[in-house]
DNA sequence: TGTACATCAGTGAACGCGCGTTCACTGATGTAC
DNA sequence: TGTACATCAGTGAACGCGCGTTCACTGATGTAC
């Protein structure tokens, strides 16, 4: 797997075409360590061999896969973010609203990141759950900036911020086998579940401050 | 695989030390879908065939030990939650720790529970996910039984229960990878998560109780 | 512009391996008498 | 108590299969001249 060179004859075969191929075998009941090198070539209509021209091996574009989504998804929540604060909407509401969604739309990239967080090699975890601490990392300066905004600060936003995240991909995970129709009921069960911890954060902030104030 | 009949030759293997020998192999890295049924009889001592003896197939030996692991770590916090009850001690505090202490001990029937939530068959998905539940209906009816000893009323105990057990499971799910020392700390930051959940609950039934009462 | 050439993307064939599953069997056991 | 027998747990050998990986190759392409 040479560095992309000018020389030589170009390739006909992308490492996106590759990609696009294992992501569209994945699905409710296939995860990404299920999948094997032959069933990704032939998935992509390319000889076996072949794929060792783009990657080093199923791990490596495993991880690949696992930045691809992240980053899409992050940039999905960013813009319903961004909208949400325009039309002076509800920050969290909006960006559950578009994670479920993405879920509705095309549960894949999201499978890869909820449901596998656990199997495979250790590198494979830890692409995973570097992409969930950036994700809580974004939601926790979020969480900052909104506390300051209402004067109403948070107890450990960082835990705040963690913790929410954690609970909407947990909640997120299971709903991807849950028929269509009960998506709208867990996004609003979410959004309760997500208040609550707010709300709690908040109730906890006051209640050290009040503490250490006497 | 006849039912166990008092005719003809006894069985000198046993269902639990096939279960037992699947468990042992599991780990880290090693997830129940990962085993092959060679690879659990070589670890029984048996030759490969007489696996069917016991079990139709992997899959019916997954669900028996998600069935096992579920009732052991419910028993587990069941104690957990009357030894808490007699001290007067906080009946969420000992039941997380029982929880990390468990996953201290031997991760691999919480492993079980945690981890491979999403994937492999849809039976094998709905006998974890029919785990969670009783989780969930089993501390529900202690918070309505806490709360009305507290007489501070909770805001949906079934999603405040939901959401509790959701989280502890995804936290506890990433505290397997993580060393041994830090484990006091994330118990400890669980907690707080967990008080944020029940603080909010307590405000929004509180907040909607003051709304309907005006 | 035309041609020779080096590069290297993609391939066909082959390898050895571990897999799940089957078959016919062996022989230890409890039961019937 | 002793013996013949039916039962069935456990097995050795074999099957065909899909797998990851390797090798030597082909031939399309861009570059140098």
């Amino acid at each position: 797997m040479p560095a992309s060179s000018a020389v030589g004859r170009p390739a006909s075969i992308t490492r996106d075409e590759i990609m696009s191929a294992a992501l569209s075998l994945l699905g409710p009941n296939r995860s990404m360590s299920s999948l094997s090198l032959r069933e990704i070539a032939r998935a992509t209509g390319m000889a076996p061999n072949s794929f060792y021209r783009h990657f080093r091996d199923i791990e490596e574009l495993s991880i690949a896969l696992i930045d691809l989504a992240a980053r899409s998804l992050q940039q999905i929540i960013r813009e319903a973010r961004e909208r949400a604060q325009q039309r002076h909407g509800s920050v969290v509401a909006s960006s559950i609203e578009a994670f479920m969604q993405q879920l509705h739309e095309d549960a894949r990239f999201l499978h890869l990141l909820l449901r596998e967080s656990h199997l495979g090699s250790a590198a494979y975890k830890q692409a995973i759950e570097q992409a969930l601490v950036q994700f809580e990392q974004e939601l926790c300066s979020d969480l900052i900036r909104l506390a300051h905004h209402n004067e109403r600060p948070l107890y450990a936003p960082d835990l705040t911020a963690r913790a929410i995240t954690r609970l909407v991909f947990a909640i997120g995970a299971s709903a991807i086998d849950r028929p269509h129709r009960e998506h709208a009921r867990i996004a609003e069960e979410l959004c309760a579940m997500v208040r609550m911890l707010l709300l709690g954060s908040q109730q906890m902030a006051h209640l050290s401050s009040a503490a250490s104030t006497v």
